[in-house]
DNA sequence: CCTAGTCCTTCCCGTAACAGGAAGGTCAAC
DNA sequence: GTTGACCTTCCTGTTACGGGAAGGACTAGG
């Protein structure tokens, strides 16, 4: 398989592809012509990789599921504990999102948004107040 | 006031102050050796930034916020447009990070997390489920 | 006056995870 | 044999700074 096919059924940019190959994330073999060759097991590495990325874990957190998934004598409990912190990281994520978005809700709400220049947001922003710390 | 003072009342690193001055966020005075001779006004713009970027805005959003703000002349619906289309772009982050928590929460569950190899996230990451898109 | 310590300056590299694009080799088809 | 689609490497840019080096400036103490 080229790098296309891969692209396509991994969902993946091409370009993506060779930045894991870059930090190691996958070999691909290499064709006479410089092509790299992939395996069925690096296509289905990166559908691995795809997944993971798109449950926000991080490409170190990525290198190190790969490795716990290579392994068959790991302990589920690794697995369990790297999946739980990236959960508790979300968790904060999102709080602190909720918190911004509270805050700027009640801004926003309190603005009218009309020809005039005075603006709740502004003044908002301009004075210290209790709400962004 | 040095950057020191400035840093400390403005509740920024020196070195994120040096940067919004390389940007072109703030324009300080200079003293005759060469130190950075801040203004109140300076201060001030700071503290706006620092607030605007608590709430999650862009440098290049803040900078437009700041324009807004040293416009008297605006109005106030540009600023609501602004922050409002923020909002959304935060709610739809939440939205997406809520995703992710749900389908890792249900595979943290599924895992014994003991000293078994057995793990539902791993094999959850290897197959193609309707989990992921 | 000298020195130590704390401030300040600029400059350059590193971060995360790629995307865009240039310059050029390869391959399949007409 | 010449397009056109593919592939290659390499280099730059992105966001918003942080770390640290090399060196000048200022303050307090002896």
């Amino acid at each position: 398989m080229n790098i296309g096919d891969v692209a396509a059924r991994a969902g993946l940019p091409a370009k993506t592809i060779r930045y894991y190959e870059d930090i190691g994330l996958i070999r691909p073999l290499r064709s006479d012509n410089g092509y790299r060759a992939f395996r069925e097991s690096d296509l289905h590495k990166l559908a691995f990789i795809g997944r993971a990325r798109g449950l926000g874990f991080s490409i170190e957190e990525c290198r190190r599921l790969l490795a716990l998934y290579d392994d068959r004598q790991r302990a589920s409990s690794d697995v369990k504990a790297l999946a739980q912190t990236h959960l508790t990281q979300i968790a904060a994520k999102i709080t602190e999102l909720r918190a911004m978005e509270a805050t700027l809700q009640t801004l926003v709400s309190a603005c009218a948004g009309d020809d005039r220049p005075d603006c709740p947001i502004l003044t908002g922003l301009a004075e210290a107040k209790d709400c962004c710390g």
